[in-house]
DNA sequence: TTGTAGGCGTTATCAA
DNA sequence: TTGATAACGCCTACAA
């Protein structure tokens, strides 16, 4: 910038001025862009960070980046940031409590100016120390009581309670659901969907139809492999997130048993999986685009200062898509 | 700082020395020690990074968040920077190249300290420019003609070449092959591997048993059904990435075709999936964890002003894992 | 060992 | 509209 104002024969306040947007005379004007232009001059953002207490950065962080499910989200949160002139320092924390306290530690001495993260639970503490340092936080996918902050949420319980529902309206009298870890907040919810939606055509609750997995692939596989051995199988299965559905596709390859004949499935997440199975997959398909847009909107609208209904909590509701993978059940 | 200062009653540039281990007498020593655990006092990395001309951040660019081979790279490479105090700012290009020139450039008016990358292609002058600013590069998967730079990479033709061999050894002379993009560095090694083992056990290479994909799932699904449905199907396939593999097993599932009687199938990266499906899916396995570890332990060199046998290229083995989709084939 | 002073590249205040 | 000047928080000679 200094270069900037020798050559054109202007001060530095002037030029920094002009650069933010200010007013020069028009012959200024004209000096000024070509001398930046001959100069290649870029402002340095550390030096204007210095100055501003803004970094123009936002720290992102969620349980793990081996999960195309967070990612996506993230994919889509960094396009609309960046458009936005802010980049994201991304980190995941590998479903590890303790490191996804040292994260967020870590992003707050970065200086982010907002964090948008996927909260694995109970430590309130650590997030509401961010957001008393005046650091905008947006929550997703995982709701946290005792946090004050805005929330986007995907409406899990009636997702899996339509998917059921669904299945319900086919006849069907015995559904099994693989769940997800009882400590994870969306596996709560679809598991409570699956629950209300028993309730509210009074039928009965098997627990051994109510297998809990942890989300990954294996759990899957080796959960469907259990339902479908049991006694007396369910005739449907609602299986609640895409790893644990691959798992489950995978199982019912290698069996003898016949989708949707033998057994209805719904399964979760993943749309190209869902078209490549054959018989084509039901799946309940979350907004994956839209939760990264609401978020990022959402953090950069605190950002400017717009603190309307605050904290705002956006649910954003599922698809359910049904394909030939259920079927009417034969009395 | 200054607080820190005040409170123990020495000058800043005591403090700021002590801070960068500098000495102080040990009763000093005490005395800031009590004033930075009191105040909470934390270096301001942003300041510090306009005096030193250092952020303490390496750009990581992949081609896309979207696919879990690369941010499981990415994923190690962070972990392993951050514990050498280095952030990351993590972006994707969406498999674009002019977003890939874009966010290349964004990284350094980042100014960021070093950047990591997997190239689409091209466009060397971009990487090149960026060299030219003394930021020190690590190419990684992805080999680029024309840029001096560390490469690390994965030895991908003789990946694909002990894959086919194995094949060719258990008996198969009708050896298919699912490509990746002809454009693509690693689909390009992919086939020349296929090609040289044919070349080396003197057999012909039937150009319709090559398939041009796009490395993603559906084209895996579709080329392989486009072998066995040839006339003269091959009686083994070689697939070469994880998404099409995914792909080619969905296929499988939902033809009559057996596997491994009625044709042997090799796939790659996933152990996962390998461990699902029935029969184990034999694959080629890449180091991804140590193409992480190599990559960010060579630009922490670097950085450290460590030249020595500048440009490396690094070529790590990868595995093959054999397991029961493949058989010998009966005269 | 400690402190003074200048500077890194910006922005912001206040006169001119 | 423009410019001199101080300040942001830190580092680094150099002097004490």
């Amino acid at each position: 910038m200094k270069d900037v104002a020798r050559k054109s024969g202007l001060s530095i306040a002037t030029i920094s001025k002009y650069i933010n947007g200010g007013n020069v005379l028009e012959e200024n004007r004209v000096v000024i862009d070509k001398a930046i232009k001959e100069l290649g001059f870029e402002v340095n953002e550390i030096a204007r960070g210095l100055k501003t207490n803004k970094t123009m950065t936002i720290g992102l962080l969620i349980p793990s980046l081996e999960n195309i499910f967070f990612t996506s989200i993230v994919s889509n949160i960094e396009s609309i940031l960046i458009k936005n002139g802010y980049s994201t320092i991304i980190c995941d924390y590998k479903e590890d409590k303790s490191l996804e306290k040292q994260k967020l530690d870590f992003l707050v001495k970065k200086m982010v100016d907002g964090i948008i993260t996927m909260p694995m639970g109970c430590d309130l503490e650590v997030i509401n120390s961010v957001i008393n340092r005046n650091i905008p936080v947006v929550l997703i996918d995982r709701a946290l009581k005792g946090v004050e902050c805005d929330t986007v949420l995907v409406d899990n319980l009636n997702a899996s309670y339509n998917a059921v529902e669904q299945l319900i309206i086919l006849g069907h009298k015995r559904i099994g659901i693989i769940c997800g870890p009882e400590d994870i907040y969306t596996a709560q919810e679809r598991l409570k969907g699956y629950e209300r939606v028993h309730e509210d055509y009074d039928m009965t609750i098997e627990s051994e139809l109510i297998k809990k997995g942890d989300y990954q692939v294996e759990s899957g596989y080796r959960l469907l492999l259990e339902l479908i051995e049991m006694e007396e199988p369910p005739t449907a299965v609602l299986v609640t997130n895409y790893e644990m559905t691959l798992g489950a596709v995978m199982a019912i390859n290698e069996s003898d048993i016949k989708v949707p004949d033998d057994i209805s499935i719904i399964g979760f997440d993943n749309l190209q999986l869902a078209k490549v199975v054959k018989p084509p997959l039901s799946i309940v398909i979350q907004p994956v685009k839209q939760i990264g847009e609401v978020a990022a909107n959402m953090i950069l609208r605190r950002l400017k200062g717009d603190n309307s209904n605050f904290p705002s909590m956006i649910r954003l509701k599922t698809e359910l898509m049904l394909k030939d993978s259920i079927k009417k059940v034969e009395n």
